[in-house]
DNA sequence: TATGGGACTTGCTTGGAGTTTC
DNA sequence: GAAACTCCAAGCAAGTCCCATA
């Protein structure tokens, strides 16, 4: 069926080759102007191709970006942090220590020296003696009560307010406070306590094993021998068994010793020099990959040595991994799990490869140019139909797109084509039949649909399993992209690009060495390569057709052990920055004012990175969407305004806009001053740093530390605060409807603070219309009421009805009932408005996804007694497989 | 030390299925 | 029963970060 297409179809094979297609966009020095313009627009509009910037609040502000005011004193909030309150140390517990935030220096006071005490004070005992230009930060001694209370551990978010009311939620940071009293606000601090009573006995997996467990015995048709991952817990037959992959959970929290994270926790009464042993381990750990350090010391039934024998691996990767894991001590260590070598991520890999997008199939449906119906071969048809389906996008009005389009489409056409210009051609013939190809598929019925879906699952069925050391996982994206029109974001230079077809000889199978490999589904055809490179986790790749330097990979889905162990990898990571994060901040505090200009940089970025969660900001080439990160902030995107203010605006990721107004520790402000003068707007701020120097410093502080790290700890250690503050709030009240508060307030606070956003919904206006209408008819109800009860307190009947019908006689007593009930059915239909509105641009999915540690949720809902399943949709269970074993106690 | 290849993770949009409302 | 709404998962673009090589 796909197959043919290849023979028939040429479709767009040397298009790629086209990249002497000017480019706009340029950056930096040879790009000032453009970096100008671009920032120009930004600062006026924001517009980043998204509707995202376009998109305001009802008083004004744009509510998609991440603005920020600094609040009066008058806002309560219940923490402090450097940030809001600049007059506060940012370091100092507040209980350790309470006066030390009303005594410290005013804003105006000299600053190095409050910076260099503070820092002193608190952490003296904490950081190693500093090098001249290394320092290195072991984690907090204790990670109790006192030092988990205090403000200084806590993530820029947590010291927000808790988002339980309207006020705080959508902009939190309005809720900034440089009022020492707000402190007053802050959660009760023995909240802490009450999330760390087990209840072990009450939930021994009640809801785990409805998740995942129970259900598993009863499924499917699972071939002997081969187990199931991967499918989501309701279905999930069974896990790896514990020799393989060890559950998560279990590795971290039940044998914690196990993983290379636990080393801070194993030593966080050790000396300097315990430490910096274990961090030599760790060391050695970081540089073996994830899956091998997941690994269960002492299961030998399968040893590097005798996977190596095995698998004769030939990739090249596969060599380099080989020649540095000899340094490691994994490479003859018994810290290795049975199938897993140096580097190793499988023993056995069975798949049948991808599957390929239909051929085109010719509409015939001419288009016009200049009025006329024009012929065209199918294959400049399909190219036409590509343009013709986005001409209700954004997209057709940008010249970019259009350029980039018609470039790629003359190669097509031919030079002397009659089409010779955009301008001259009407897609609408082609755009309207596609219309009525979507309604006619719309209106099929609900059988026609069930036996389309039924037709594709079978053809796709044995792409959708790999065989993974005798385990089936499911894999993630087995089809091959169709071809298409470049969809880049925000103002990329490729976009309108021709994503030209692909074919089995770009694509590159990776399998195990006597695993069957996958039949070229195009008779005539090949296989690019075919690999047997058990150090990486891809199944196939080929070359992205847009930017050839780069691929396209097929990995096994989320669900799959692989991941598992990664994401479980990933928290572990982040959760012991918590215990780093300390000296980690003392030491930045106190590079704030180096003599050493490098220093002074890493310091001032790493403070962003960690209060703000900027992201790292790698540098970019020419042809990608000028967008930017912390590293590569440009002067224009940071604007310092006395006394202490930062005005952050810049697009980030996914040309996404972030906007944010901070006010900051006096240091910070005069060193940004510092960066800025001298340079030209599109100059670097961070002129002598790079995201490579940048982790390597922060590796020096913590093992396996990177820019990256922050935003997880950021966002998880916010979503625990948030849980703990509702768990204090509503003591001897949590009930299964409190989950939607956890997860409105913790997620949203989350996303806020991760600049998670997403362009309005079409209906969005449509929809407040409709309870705005609906308020305006219950109120017009409750004024007929009202009447109605004077009416009835003084005997008198009930006047007429808006529809002139005479009404029921009520007694005063259920008239004031219906008055009341209808005054709450205004009250939710307003706070249905108000969650619209402020999460109209708000993403919540994508922390949720990425950076909230699972086991969080998951401990609560056991000490709760709340289904797991309320709070993870089927594929997070999946997803999520490896959190749910974890203790009620956990803590993040 | 800079650069670029390579292997991932992160993140927004979209389309469709299921559910609710009228 | 249709329209409206919500939720989910697929799709794919765009990041991060590691490592080898020049």
């Amino acid at each position: 069926m796909t197959v043919e297409a290849f023979a028939k179809t040429n479709l767009m094979e040397d298009i790629d080759d086209d990249d002497d297609v000017p480019l706009v966009f340029k950056r930096s020095s040879t790009a000032s102007k453009q970096s100008q313009s671009n920032s120009s627009s930004q600062k006026q509009d924001g517009r980043s191709g998204r509707q995202v910037s376009d998109v305001r609040s009802p008083n004004g502000q744009s509510s998609s970006a991440h603005k920020v005011k600094i609040a009066s004193a008058s806002k309560a909030s219940p923490a402090v942090s450097p940030l809001t309150n600049p007059k506060a140390s940012p370091f100092t517990s507040p209980k350790a220590s309470p006066s030390s935030v009303r005594t410290s220096p005013a804003p105006n006071s000299r600053p190095s020296s409050s910076a260099g005490n503070q820092a002193k004070n608190v952490n003296q005992q904490s950081i190693s003696a500093p090098k001249e230009s290394k320092q290195s930060v072991e984690p907090k001694s204790e990670p109790n009560d006192e030092s988990e209370d205090s403000e200084d551990d806590k993530p820029l978010s947590a010291r927000l307010p808790s988002g339980l009311s309207k006020s705080s939620s959508i902009h939190a940071n309005k809720m900034v406070g440089t009022s020492t009293s707000v402190r007053k606000a802050r959660p009760p601090k023995k909240e802490d306590s009450d999330d760390e009573v087990p209840l072990a006995s009450r939930f021994q997996m009640k809801s785990n094993a409805g998740a995942s467990t129970s259900k598993f015995s009863n499924s499917e048709e699972v071939k002997p021998k081969i187990r199931q991952n991967g499918l989501p817990s309701t279905t999930v037959l069974s896990k790896r068994p514990p020799g393989e992959v060890k559950s998560a959970a279990q590795a971290s929290v039940k044998k914690p010793k196990l993983s290379d994270t636990s080393t801070p926790v194993s030593t966080k009464q050790a000396s300097l020099k315990t430490e910096k042993k274990a961090e030599e381990e760790e060391d050695d750990d970081d540089d073996v990959p994830i899956s091998l350090r997941m690994k269960k010391p002492g299961a030998s039934a399968c040893k590097v040595s005798s996977g190596k024998k095995t698998i004769k691996v030939v990739s090249p990767s596969m060599k380099k991994t080989k020649k540095k894991l000899k340094k490691t001590k994994y490479s003859k260590s018994s810290r290795v799990q049975p199938s897993s070598g140096d580097g190793q991520k499988w023993t056995t890999l069975e798949h049948s490869g991808v599957i390929f997008p239909p051929p085109y199939n010719p509409h015939g449906v001419k288009m016009l140019y200049k009025g006329k119906p024009v012929d065209l071969t199918p294959e400049q048809e399909e190219v036409a139909t590509m343009y013709a389906v986005m001409l209700d996008t954004d997209y057709v009005s940008k010249q970019q797109f259009k350029e980039n389009f018609m470039n790629d489409w003359r190669k097509i056409l031919g030079k002397n084509h009659v089409i010779q210009n955009l301008e001259g051609c009407d897609f609408t013939p082609i755009y309207e039949w596609h219309q009525r190809e979507k309604e006619k598929k719309k209106q099929m019925s609900t059988e026609e649909k069930k036996a389309l879906r039924e037709e594709k699952l079978k053809q796709e069925e044995k792409y959708m399993w790999a065989i993974v050391d005798g385990v089936k996982e499911k894999v993630g994206n087995f089809r091959v992209e169709p071809p298409g029109l470049f969809r880049g974001r925000g103002e990329h230079p490729k976009m309108g690009k021709l994503k030209r077809r692909i074919r089995p000889n770009d694509i590159t199978i990776n399998i195990g060495k006597g695993a069957t490999i996958p039949e070229c589904p195009i008779p005539g055809q090949r296989w690019k390569e075919v690999r047997h490179d058990n150090t990486v986790t891809w199944l196939a790749f080929w070359n992205d057709p847009i930017n050839p330097k780069e691929f396209k990979y097929v990995f096994l889905a989320a669900s799959s052990s692989l991941k598992g162990q990664s994401d479980k990898e990933k928290y572990e990571k982040a959760r012991r920055l918590k215990d780093y994060i300390e000296g980690i901040r003392s030491a930045y505090t106190k590079d704030f004012t180096s003599k050493d200009p490098v220093k002074r940089q890493i310091a001032v970025a790493t403070y962003l990175i960690d209060k703000l969660a900027l992201r790292a900001g790698n540098e970019k080439d020419d042809d990608e969407a000028d967008t930017v990160g912390c590293c590569t902030l440009k002067v224009e995107n940071v604007e310092p305004v006395p006394p202490n203010i930062l005005k952050f605006d810049f697009l980030g990721k996914d040309s996404i806009r972030y906007q944010n107004e901070v006010a900051v520790y006096e240091p910070v402000f005069k060193a940004i001053q510092q960066f800025r003068s001298g340079k030209k707007d599109g100059d670097d701020l961070f002129d002598k740093l790079d995201t490579s120097k940048l982790n390597a410093h922060l590796k020096e502080l913590m093992p396996g530390l990177t820019a990256k790290v922050f935003r997880t700890y950021n966002a998880s250690f916010t979503l625990e605060q948030q849980v703990k503050f509702i768990n204090g709030r509503q003591e001897g009240e949590i009930s299964i409807g409190l989950e939607n508060h956890l997860f409105s307030v913790g997620t949203r606070q989350v996303a806020i603070i991760c600049n998670h956003q997403r362009s309005v919904s079409k209906s969005h206006s449509v929809q407040i219309s409709r309870l705005n209408e609906k308020i305006d008819e219950l109120k017009a109800l409750l004024e007929e009421f009202k009447v109605d009860l004077a009416r009835a307190k003084k005997g008198k009947p009930p006047v007429k009805g808006a529809d002139g019908k005479m009404k029921r006689n009520l007694t005063p007593e259920a008239l004031q009932k219906k008055i009341d009930q209808t005054n709450a059915k205004i009250e939710n239909i307003e706070r249905q408005i108000d969650t619209k509105e402020e999460l109209k641009t708000v993403a919540l999915g994508t922390s949720k996804i990425n950076y909230l540690d699972p086991r969080i949720t998951v401990a609560w809902c056991k000490r709760h007694e709340v289904p797991i399943e309320k709070m993870f949709n089927k594929s997070l269970l999946a997803k999520f497989a490896w959190a749910m074993d974890v203790e009620p106690s956990f803590t993040f």
